[in-house]
DNA sequence: CACGCTTAGCGTCATGTTGACGATAATAGA
DNA sequence: TCTATTATCGTCAACATGACGCTAAGCGTG
């Protein structure tokens, strides 16, 4: 049996929501291949590091923030997928607060937030972005993943906000409130108000302990047609 | 940066039902680590292949079968998870009819159906394994994956059978007959009939058109709790 | 300070889905 | 023919959903 020798990076798919929208952290590529063109962040897995500890080490290291939520997305490893050589990566997904600190000490070029989509990546990231925005919208109406996207304390409508702009929907404010104050363990308020525009204060809400939701907030519209295949289908 | 260069291999999560229980295929190892312990099948990813070519060839080597679904299940890289040295394994998951031909030509010292839960495996395939039959248990629910497990024309009580046998439920054979045949693209029928056991004649029905169930199939019980944490996150 | 603008949050109603379960149909075997 | 057994259709109450009316509670302005 011919042993395969490879190398193992792995890389993040971080989203957050900025101004409005929907947007991914990536960095500028200094070195070649690709020179010159954006990524995703990533880097070697580290010899007796696990999977998950090197996502987390390389997240620490692009936004110093500690994960509300890290998980596996897939592993990409097309033989030409880098011109190096045999690099497979395994890619996860992050969600995360819109940053005070924009983004904080890196070591790469330069990183930014991009809004989605955006496409022309260096190697296979195009197509892993957007699996993770993919897997992103679709989490979003089983778990109540959302609130990852929202600072300690929020408003329903700003709830609504991380779903309407994920989504690319508008929802009905009086449907959306009943449904999420509904979803057992979703949210729970914490007694304050605030005034965020104009109009009546609104109450204030803190993650609720489910992780599943039930029942499931559902996305208009695609009845039962959809059905994107994803890279890990075969 | 310190290049870590690892092995890679691919471990096949194959499921079936056999004799109404949910069973995996295993392979006994003839060689060290693990000499005589119970393994998933898999092996090593050839220079050059992608990583999905190397599960259906893996597939095609134990079952001779070509897929009707494999997906990717997750990527394992623990640095303690094989003791040879760094080697990850990118799972992969299929769901099999079963298979006239027990278990085709094969070049493991022996493979053999196995009834799940099955622990006691090699590496760490016990974890693999698990999260391969909790994702199969939820795919029931939104997919029409549960016709994978069944030949090409079925009966509802059969379709029933596998959801059964793979939720550990009873479910109503009523209400099930009618969310099957009112979830669009799920099953057609073939105009055919037969008589399975005692009683009346059953319809025979195969694949429907559809990649997503609407409505979905919802396991009865777990109001809002389980919420099972898999290997894939953080 | 009254008024209108704006957003929050509650209520209503028709429709669709679900679980529980009754009723009937169609076969084999006694 | 009768009975056991399974398939399939129907009924009903409880719940979830989308569409949308209505009131509450702030602000700014004249």
């Amino acid at each position: 049996m011919t042993l395969s020798v490879v190398s193992v990076t792995v890389d993040l798919v971080l989203l957050t929501i900025r101004e409005g929208k929907l947007q991914v952290l990536l960095i500028r590529r200094g070195i070649p291949p690709f020179e010159g063109a954006w990524a995703l962040p990533g880097g070697f897995v580290l010899p007796g590091e696990d999977l998950g500890d090197a996502a987390a080490r390389e997240l620490s290291e692009e936004t110093g923030v500690r994960p509300a939520h890290l998980e596996q997305l897939g592993t990409y490893g097309s033989p030409e997928r880098d011109p190096r050589g045999r690099v497979i990566t395994v890619a996860y997904l992050a969600l995360l607060p819109d940053l005070p600190a924009p983004v904080a000490g890196t070591d790469a070029a330069d990183a930014s937030w991009r809004p989605v989509p955006f496409t022309g990546l260096a190697f296979d990231h195009d197509r892993i972005l957007a699996d993770g925005v993919e897997r992103a919208r679709s989490k979003l109406e089983y778990t109540p993943l959302a609130t990852a996207f929202c600072p300690p304390s929020f408003t329903i409508a700003e709830l609504r906000a991380v779903y309407e702009t994920v989504w690319r929907t508008r929802l009905d404010p009086r449907n959306f409130h009943r449904k999420v104050t509904g979803a057992a363990g979703f949210v729970e308020t914490t007694g304050e108000s605030v005034i965020r525009d104009r109009g009546r204060p609104a109450q204030l809400f803190r993650r609720g302990s489910a992780t599943l939701l039930h029942p499931a907030l559902l996305r208009p519209g695609l009845g039962s047609a959809q059905g994107g295949r994803s890279a890990t289908d075969c």
